[in-house]
DNA sequence: AGGCACCCTCAAAACGTTTTAAGCAGAAAC
DNA sequence: GTTTCTGCTTAAAACGTTTTGAGGGTGCCT
């Protein structure tokens, strides 16, 4: 009846008192005092599932009963069926070695007693994992939401569970977690590194855990594997497009040149000016920003509506959406029109980018599909059959929208 | 050169440029003569362990070896220290019980033979597991993702991992993916239950795992825990807002009502003009549509804008951001303006919501802390210490921003 | 009848850890 | 001098599963 009144302030940063990281003892699965519900005809008391909890009344939680009063494993269920357990397990992992009558026998004998494999008695003896790791740099990021289906998914197709963790861009973190992934013996992992620092996942590779890189192309190729999307050609992409529409004076705003995807996006549009023959330094303009967010964007806009010669800026290029976004808003703040007065273009093509007014021309990334590419890449290693390490580029596509048009005045 | 380029965003099925870096013909697997540590150690030839072509039958899960022959255990670190594999054991979970001497030899043994626990042994013999599992209705959707931000840090907290599931709306995935867990023996769950059937959430009970209802408040409490924002509440408040800037026709933007969340806003809305005495049936419009989604919402603009008496709409309030989102674009694409022209307000205060232009007035949930929250209630079960369920509902907050003005003519 | 080749089934030995209960000193109490 | 106690250590027994090699049938071929 205690409801929780909480309203919380739009601070993100977490007013909630930050407690110490240090690890409380793990949880127990045990035997929680419920019996199961089917009941089988040839014991005796068929007893009735007595309920769970009487109102509010606290569960009768088993103290430290790691073996349950007989919690139905591989051997109850060959009892029941009257074979042994190794015929049980067969029926399960090798069904094709048991006769006929004898796995029909074991099947009826599994869901009568509703029997679910104990993953850790499995793994343990077989060694072999049912989950992979997915280490990202911020679990909020739209991008690698998309990355992440892409991953579950294709996952989940080989029956494997995907563990998540979150290293928040701390390198301590990220160190925290991959040993955490390596106790638990995951096939493999999928991991956006924090920084260039390979030294840990090489400590990861050495403990016996398959990984792929994901959205950094500079993993040497005789080290590991590597997914990632062509930045540079995203970067050209743009440049060409407003080019196309006559633009000959373009301003990148995003600098923050210690990430690397944003340096080739620069590096990308500056290529297609010298590819027409017209020279960067002159016609490129860039304003760095602290951060890539749409507040700074936003707070940008006058400091790029005049370019060095005092011209007005009339097309940017956006090192993402967000920031495309916040510019957009503080050019409409200024009663200036989106593609008539100033062209943006921004790169990610997040899902908003579609729901604006006007719509947001954007370079697209292939983010599923990335994250199909990494699962399947990371699948063929742990497999050993293609197991040589792979670097998997993709083209990004640029997506024309609204708020580019030709120039005039 | 070629660059995969433009076409418009429309199309979906789009196929992606993918350059693949040739593929290195020899397998390497492991080391790369980037080895530390590791002194002492006999030497074994370094076992290129052969393909297992296990009877030609591929096995219905892809898998992963995860015990080489001589991987380092608590038996090697225990001959490396002259102690019991027994002691090992103590220092690594009751320290207190070993002689300080005997601890430091022991530390010192963990560290130069780098071992690393291996948590199938570990939880297969106490019981325990160190990962819980987090079953969302979309990984994509931006509301999970700071969910899950809050459940991966209280998770990280007790030093245990996410497992993310994802049910895409299926409640045959939702199944699957429920007995997954089971097999994986999680500690507990967090669940987004993808309708109200409760039968699959009563068997992983019955299979002994904890769990948690998330984003849904109508889970008996003395079935199960949940938690959850009161939508009627959110309604209520967008409501009065309007009405407080004098607005008398409002109109509700996204029907759908076997959504139990949308209906509730609904009634909230109603409550609002019925507070103030004016009659919700009269005063309050409903369009409904298909789907929650911008396309969706921009469709609905010529219907939206006459209400059934043939005024123009003044007021609208969306079921959720994305809806009203797409509404605006709709309006700004017929030449209308907002706030002047029609006062608009969301729902779920999307990180966006405050990147365009106008900023859109909505109604905020505290999804970080509705993570937090839903593992901590998850923790106490588990621990089985205030092992009552539990109803935990959090009041939405409404973010005033430029999307809503006063009604003037 | 004997030999052989199948096809099934199962006993028993792992896998790496935690936990229990026993053992063994040395110190303290009688 | 015995007993009790206290503080460490450890042998051995689990935990639930997979895997191996052996054994028991059956039927087919000489």
């Amino acid at each position: 009846m205690d409801h929780a009144r909480s309203i919380q302030g739009s601070d993100p940063s977490g007013t909630w008192g930050e407690a110490t990281a240090e690890p409380r003892p793990p949880r127990d699965f045990g035997y929680n005092g419920l019996r199961r519900f089917k009941p089988s005809e040839d014991t005796a008391p068929a007893d009735t599932s007595p309920a769970p909890t009487q109102h509010g009344v606290p569960l009768p939680k088993s103290t430290n009963r790691t073996s349950g009063p007989n919690r139905t494993g591989i051997t109850q269920v060959a009892a029941h069926a009257g074979v042994s357990p190794a015929t049980v397990s067969n029926v399960l992992n090798r069904p094709e070695l048991v006769a006929e009558a004898t796995r029909t026998k074991v099947q009826e004998a599994i869901s009568e007693l509703d029997y679910v494999r104990n993953s850790f008695g499995s793994s343990l003896r077989s060694g072999r994992s049912t989950s992979v790791g997915l280490l990202v740099l911020d679990v909020t990021n739209p991008f690698f939401a998309e990355v992440a289906r892409g991953i579950e998914e294709e996952a989940a197709e080989s029956g494997l569970a995907v563990v998540l963790l979150n290293s928040a861009e701390s390198p301590e973190r990220q160190r925290r977690n991959l040993r955490l992934l390596a106790e638990q013996r995951v096939a493999g992992a999928v991991v956006m590194p924090v920084d260039n620092d390979l030294a840990d996942l090489l400590w990861l590779q050495r403990q016996g855990v398959h990984w792929v890189a994901l959205d950094r192309g500079d993993v040497p190729e005789d080290v590991g594997s590597s997914v990632s999307v062509d930045n540079r050609e995203g970067g050209l992409a743009a440049g060409q497009h407003l080019l196309a529409l006559g633009h000959r004076r373009v301003t990148f705003l995003g600098g923050a040149f210690a990430i690397e995807q944003v340096r080739l996006r620069y590096e990308g549009l500056r290529a297609a000016f010298d590819e027409a023959g017209l020279d960067p330094d002159e016609h490129v303009e860039l304003v760095s920003l602290a951060q890539l967010n749409a507040h700074q964007g936003e707070r940008a806009v006058d400091q790029v509506l005049l370019d060095s010669t005092g011209r007005r800026t009339r097309a940017v290029f956006c090192a993402n959406d967000q920031i495309a976004l916040g510019f957009m808003k503080g050019l409409g703040k200024r009663g200036l029109r989106v593609p008539e007065d100033v062209s943006v273009v921004g790169y990610d093509d997040l899902s908003v980018a579609d729901m604006v007014h006007p719509g947001l021309t954007t370079v697209a990334q292939p983010k599923y599909e990335l994250g199909r590419a990494a699962m399947q890449l990371l699948s063929a290693q742990m497999d050993g059959s293609g197991a040589a390490y792979e670097r998997k580029i993709f083209q990004p596509r640029l997506v024309m929208r609204d708020s580019t048009s030709a120039l005039r005045d």
